[in-house]
DNA sequence: CACAACTTGATTGCGCACAACTGAATCGGT
DNA sequence: ACCGATTCAGTTGTGCGCAATCAAGTTGTG
């Protein structure tokens, strides 16, 4: 579909950003309809998945997983504390941190959720092979940009070692 | 990176609909550091993208293409009108319409953000080819997912006309 | 022990996103 | 001309994300 042919700087600008952006909303929609009836928001969902693959874990490894600070945790963790899917409790060996543990409803709703991934990958209209480069380009696009925020008008900007041109 | 073997299907699930929401938030933070010294958010300045490239447009044409709606847009262009740099007036021909138009500060404002781009694509760390497929790929996600809410048990999710399997 | 540096989670404030609703203006059919 | 349905922007309320700040707890050093 993009036809291209390098043109106005800020037009092709908004494709690739604006390609993401607009992706990941599209994502969140349809997991806010799939969520609705579990009563979970996409984060909230998030947060859910690590519990179930992990187990209780600190706060500050949740933030790990996810990327995402206390700023945004603690007010999600309250609000699945008071759904009942979710407890907290500060460590006994360390007094600073709080472990996030499942409730006997948390762990029940994981059954409810098993089905959620296959319809997702479903309406995304990709195949097995397709998803999967998908996947690796978006890995190669966060690492790269989560590796550091360079300084200021810092890196000269050689592209990466690349095989092609246009 | 992916290793794989379809295993655990939530840890699977994380995976793709993760990579899509991570990515967009690394790459929202990099907007976040070019554009603090134009004093723009990411959203304002795809508004400012779509305004320098049509000329004054309705709220509802702003919508549309960022796919955003007034509860978004209409604070949104509030904080731009206080920052001097959009002006917004009723349509002459129907009340209804707001036309939002750039003033002369944000007319100029342009020249300043016309090296953003390429920062983004370097920072990206990805090639010419390999950003045109993740364009691609994206694209195609964002269209089956706003083509419609799929009713509600619906879809019988055959994979799409797809070529190979693994 | 004393004390500074660090870690951890919580809180505050602001700006999106989005659902639900309001109210004004327009359009369609009669 | 009238009246119901529709369109458009705005407002309200909830829930993220993230920067900045804070307080409590821990660790390292003398």
């Amino acid at each position: 579909m993009p036809d291209d042919q390098p043109r106005d700087p800020l037009s092709l600008d908004a494709q690739l950003c604006f390609a993401v952006y607009a992706a990941s909303r599209a994502i969140t929609g349809l997991y806010r309809d799939l969520l609705a009836e579990l009563g979970l928001t996409y984060p909230q969902y998030l947060v859910m998945l690590v519990l179930w693959e992990r187990g209780p874990v600190p706060v500050k490894e949740l933030g790990a997983a996810l990327h995402l600070d206390s700023g945004t945790l603690s007010p999600l963790l309250r609000r699945l504390e008071a759904a009942g899917l979710v407890s907290r409790e500060r460590s006994g060996s360390d007094e600073r941190v709080v472990h996030a543990a499942l409730t006997g409803r948390g762990s029940a709703m994981r059954e409810r959720a098993e089905r959620i991934p296959e319809q997702v990958l479903c309406a995304t209209g990709l195949g097995t092979a397709d998803a999967r480069a998908l996947h690796a380009l978006l890995d190669r696009v966060t690492s790269s940009l989560s590796a550091d925020a360079p300084p200021e008008g810092a890196s000269a900007c050689q592209p990466p070692p690349q095989e092609d041109r246009a």
